[in-house]
RNA sequence: CGGGGUGUGGCUCAGCUUGGCAGAGCGCUGCGUUCGGGACGCAGAGGUCGUGGGUUCAAAUCCCGCCACCCCGACCA
């Protein structure tokens, strides 16, 4: 992402899709907790920009979606249009997530949109789980088609047809592979990027020779790729852990998982690996001649994360003033407002902002002196840019600017001269409080307990941690019923378990998105 | 698929009970005053009232059919 810099800044439509003339619940005091209320509205609480999170969580969620200009639905049920500034996010993900793709070792391709019907029915397990959301091309070209294609719910199909295809010898393996792409699940129910019919992610697909292989790449994936990424760059402590029968991918004989906890205290699912065992390869007929000559059948993996990652970012760190995003996910980083254009006010900000991209600062000049400075303010905290920098004729006269924190919502005076050369340092402290201040919440609102009953009152409010010799899939089905699901399964350490037999593991249950 | 609800300018909705000129807020356009926390004034633009039929002198409003969407339950990254 090249950083934006200087004039004419971009419009941004201040309220795209019109105002809430009165809140829908209630009044918001503007809240101290965030350490505002020096320099908030000076007497009457104004309507909110946002439902209160605390009033309607969901709510909540959909006017950040619209007023922070990140997704919009489509015109088909399900679907999602993401606008630009939402996009910009996405591609800050990809682009961090690719690297340590490829750092573990996987390929960039690419495979069609479209597959075979009959490659679905091959694994019994994965077309049970799949067909019911499956899209289903018959009519194409005018006329009825022979044989039905499905639009991609996922592509292990496709991709083990041509594994079969490229992989003969042990030589050709580890064959690890992977395809950023949309897919297709026609979903009942959907939110905006955490469930729509179509949506956008990276779907890794490997081929081992030994099944311990396998094991280690799919958990290589799960810790260095996914973990490291949303802990390091998301800022959001993930638990990792393995799915249990029920939860299990179809067609997996082990699915790893991330899960992480929303400002709500309910579960996301932000990632998945899975070890695929031999079942697709059997269905594909992956084979390969081991070092002795003998014909052998490989062990397969796939893992996935998608635009779900971007409704986990706006629940785990967004606030009632809007988004908050990790500076180091961050599109734009760095905001210099340019109060109004007088005093050589604009030139002192795009020389700020020319200091700030030469550090490699991602950094964005508002200068669109036309828009009062409350809306700008307002606007930028709504997308949640770490940091805005107030330049304003009262600052110059002093060689000063204001420094504004999104995360706690400090503001500080500072000079003018070496402020650049503070930022990134700034910027690693932002970041380094916004994990914090999430860690401490999964820390507060989870339960270690003994009983099933226990897990499902601790389940309303966050996460519970209960031994799975006690809850089992019979406990498991119970809280089913009440909304409650076992999440991952954990050691007590938090590692992933070997295996679910191993008496010490527990189940880490919540409701979920 | 079961239960509930809604379709009226771009958005959110009022008007319907009791038929009589199609409205408000926000957004949008122009001009002016503003500008350090969602600015204000004035002047404007913009609507086949989801759709087909019926009743009536007259239908957004009453009646019947259809369609679409939303919410709550059974599936899911």
């Amino acid at each position: 992402m090249p950083p934006d810099i200087g004039p004419p800044a971009p419009p941004m439509a201040g309220d795209p899709i019109g105002g809430h003339p009165t809140p829908r619940r209630g009044r918001r005091t503007v809240g101290d907790r965030w350490g505002w209320g020096r320099y908030a509205r000076p007497t009457m609480a104004k309507a909110p920009v946002l439902t209160p999170q605390a009033d309607d969580f969901p709510r909540w969620y959909q006017d950040v979606l619209a007023k922070a200009e990140l997704a919009d639905n489509g015109p088909v049920r399900g679907t999602m249009v993401i606008r630009p500034y939402g996009y910009s996010l996405w591609e800050r993900m990809q682009a961090e997530m690719d690297a340590r793709i490829k750092d573990a070792g996987a390929e960039n391709a690419y495979f069609p949109l479209f597959i075979p019907e009959s490659y679905l029915t091959r694994e019994a397990e994965h077309v049970e789980g799949f067909s019911p959301e499956l899209a289903v091309v018959t009519h194409a070209g005018g006329k009825e088609l022979e044989e039905p294609v499905v639009v991609r719910p996922t592509s292990e199909t496709v991709i083990g047809e041509f594994m079969a295809k490229w992989i003969s010898s042990h030589r050709d393996l580890p064959l690890l592979l992977n395809q950023w792409a949309n897919v297709v699940r026609w979903e009942l129910r959907t939110r905006l990027f955490l469930r729509t019919s179509e949506f956008l992610w990276q779907e890794g697909h490997t081929a081992h020779a030994t099944e311990s292989d396998a094991a280690a790449y799919a958990s290589r994936i799960l810790h260095d790729v996914y973990r490291d990424f949303m802990v390091n760059v998301l800022a959001m402590p993930v638990l990792v852990g393995r799915k249990t029968r029920q939860e299990r991918f179809a067609g997996a004989t082990n699915t790893l998982a991330c899960e992480a906890m929303m400002g709500d205290g309910k579960a996301l699912q932000m990632g998945t690996s899975h070890e695929l065992g031999q079942n697709f390869a059997r269905a594909f007929d992956i084979t390969f001649q081991d070092a002795n000559g003998t014909q052998q059948t490989a062990w397969t993996t796939s893992w996935g994360t998608s635009t779900r990652m971007m409704g986990g970012l706006i629940m785990c760190h967004g606030d009632d003033r809007g988004l908050r995003v990790p500076p180091r996910l961050a599109s734009t980083q760095v905001v210099v407002l340019a109060i109004r254009d007088e005093e050589g006010v604009v030139p002192a900000a795009r020389l700020l902002g020319e200091e700030l991209q030469a550090l490699g600062v991602r950094v964005r000049v508002d200068d669109r002196t036309d828009v009062s400075f409350g809306r700008r303010a307002t606007d930028w905290e709504l997308k949640g840019v770490p940091v805005r920098i107030e330049v304003g004729p009262r600052d110059l006269a002093n060689g000063e600017v204001t420094v504004v924190h999104r995360m706690a919502g400090e503001k500080v005076q500072a000079p003018i001269a070496g402020l650049a050369a503070t930022v990134p340092a700034l910027l690693d402290e932002l970041q380094a409080s916004l994990l914090a201040e999430a860690t401490d919440r999964l820390a507060a609102r989870t339960a270690e307990v003994a009983t099933i009953d226990e897990a499902r009152e601790a389940a309303a409010t966050g996460f519970a941690r209960i031994p799975w010799a006690t809850l089992g899939e019979e406990g498991e089905a119970a809280l089913a019923e009440h909304a409650v699901t076992v999440r991952c399964l954990q050691m007590p350490d938090g590692s992933v378990p070997r295996s679910e037999d191993d008496p010490d593991v527990l189940a880490v249950v919540a409701r979920a998105y």
